[in-house]
RNA sequence: GGCCCCAUCGUCUAACGGUUAGGACGAAGCCUUCUCAAGGCUUAAAUCGGAGUUCGAUUCUCCGUGGGGUCACCA
């Protein structure tokens, strides 16, 4: 590539399913190391195995990455370019660089003749933006096939012959296809119409046992939809994946996209993969959480209590709103939180049990009632209008350290929410609003007494 | 198995010949209004092994070992 020529990339997946995680981030990759150097990246679908290929992959793919936000310059099909393939296959033949070869049928559906390549048997070296130097002995590869007929032209051939023709200058791809490149590379050396790309190759992204992550073993962890579905942000995705295998050097992990562009940097690549941790995706995904406009949060908190619950009163919403984002991770975190019924007290009255209510840590049933009873009465006297978390702290602070304050604010919670674990009962109390926090104690009091 | 790539806490990683080997996730403990969450503080936790080179190796070289990728008429 000369210095004044424009950087052109391309992420070029195959339609035969949803997109993978690591093809995600050998997008990103690429799409960071394009915008950067002010290049620009072309989406390729590589659909030339008619078989395979399904439209709705394709546009999965496409919609993955709208919800990613990662913009292409361009999105072009494969076979919209057999045209051009049967071209440069017929000029590779007519050189002696391939050859139709008579083929023993193994398999039905194969062809009696394919076109294979013809092999000059060298050695192919070449400086891997991250691999540094590889080199590689062709004759292992013997005359391999680049073509099942004129039409029907298979990867390497329709790879090389697009990356030619649409003038990329940078191949970032993954891992695997490392040792697909001295192949590519005796293609075009072949055609001879350009000198060779840049090619620099990823590490795998890996499972648990360091393996590479696959639809098959891995199930659909290993797609982007599923993370859409599951109500990750996309921001905390693209965050999280360019930390696998990069850093910026510093001690800094939280990056918007723009500053990715800004601060990436393909030498830090690392050299090895790296294994795919669901953890530190998901306190990526709080980290976002936490910045979003409460506005937002509360939206979509709402959409998600309407549809799996009903439960549609804004006033009370909106003050539950910081609560829930405190407790969830991801979006889905509020339907499981439904599920383990954290949520419905806000709403309605909890089922009471009886011996929750009682402190177990040296509580009393008597005493729950009487100190139930006490709070009672100092919350009638306090003005509804200002009935909040702070002024129901306020009002039975000293008595909740004179009584133990384990005796005290462990029934009232209990009372106001039905459960062992919830938010602390002032806060509750705020929530709830003066007549229903009363209404609940004295069913709590009754409860005990009977 | 051939070829290729790789190797620092459990995980993601920093250190580009000299550091008490640093950070983050996770874990554990403590604190913070009873429980939970959030937050704060603290702790445990790593240079795969062996030879070199060097005054000095996580870092450079070689050999092992281990892991991974790839060996299609898929991409």
């Amino acid at each position: 590539m000369k210095n004044n020529e424009q950087m052109v990339l391309r992420f070029a997946p195959s339609p035969t399913g949803f997109l993978h995680i690591g093809g995600a981030r050998t997008a990103l990759f690429n799409y960071l190391y394009a915008r950067q150097n002010k290049g620009k990246i072309i989406l390729r679908i590589e659909d030339t195995d008619l078989e395979r290929s399904k439209k709705e992959y394709t546009e999965g793919i496409v919609k993955a990455f709208e919800w990613l936000g990662l913009k292409f310059d361009d999105t072009l099909l494969q076979s919209d370019y057999f045209s051009v393939h049967r071209k440069y296959i017929e000029k590779l033949i007519e050189n002696g660089h391939a050859y139709v070869s008579k083929e023993e049928v193994k398999e039905e559906g194969q062809r009696a003749e394919v076109i294979r390549f013809k092999n000059p048997n060298k050695k192919i070296a070449f400086n891997d933006l991250i691999k540094g130097d590889v080199v590689f002995d062709t004759t292992d590869l013997g005359d391999f096939i680049i073509a099942k007929s004129l039409d029907e032209p298979i990867f390497h051939l329709s790879n090389v012959v697009d990356d030619i023709t649409m003038g990329i200058t940078h191949v970032i791809r993954a891992e695997e296809h490392l040792s697909n490149t001295p192949r590519q590379i005796l293609i075009w050396e072949a055609i001879g119409e350009k000198p060779r790309p840049v090619y620099g190759h990823m590490p795998l992204i890996l499972s648990e046992t360091r393996e590479k992550l696959s639809k098959r073993k891995h199930g659909e962890m290993v797609s982007v939809e599923y993370y859409e579905k599951m109500g990750y942000l996309p921001e905390a995705m693209l965050n999280f994946i360019a930390f696998l295998g990069w850093n910026p050097g510093t001690e800094e992990e939280v990056f918007s996209l723009d500053e990715l562009i800004e601060k990436f940097d393909i030498s830090k690549v690392q050299k090895a993969g790296a294994i795919f941790n669901p953890q530190k995706l998901l306190w990526y995904n709080k980290e976002y959480l936490k910045k979003l406009p409460i506005e937002k949060v509360q939206e979509e908190i709402t959409n998600r209590l309407i549809k799996n619950s009903g439960y549609q009163n804004d006033e009370i919403i909106k003050k539950i709103t910081p609560i829930i984002l405190e407790r969830i991770n991801v979006w889905s975190d509020v339907d499981q939180m439904l599920k383990d019924g954290d949520i419905q007290y806000f709403f309605e009255k909890p089922i009471l049990d009886k011996e929750m209510i009682v402190w177990k840590k040296g509580g009393t049933t008597q005493e729950a009632a009487e100190n139930l009873k006490l709070v009672s009465e100092i919350f009638e006297k306090m003005d509804e209008s200002n009935f909040s978390s702070e002024s129901t702290k306020e009002a039975i602070w000293k008595i909740a350290e004179e009584k133990g304050k384990g005796n005290v604010l462990w029934p009232l919670r209990v009372s106001l929410s039905g459960k062992e674990k919830s938010p602390d009962p002032f806060t509750l109390c705020g929530t709830l609003g003066k007549a229903e926090t009363l209404s609940r104690i004295s069913i709590a009091i009754e409860l005990l007494l009977k």
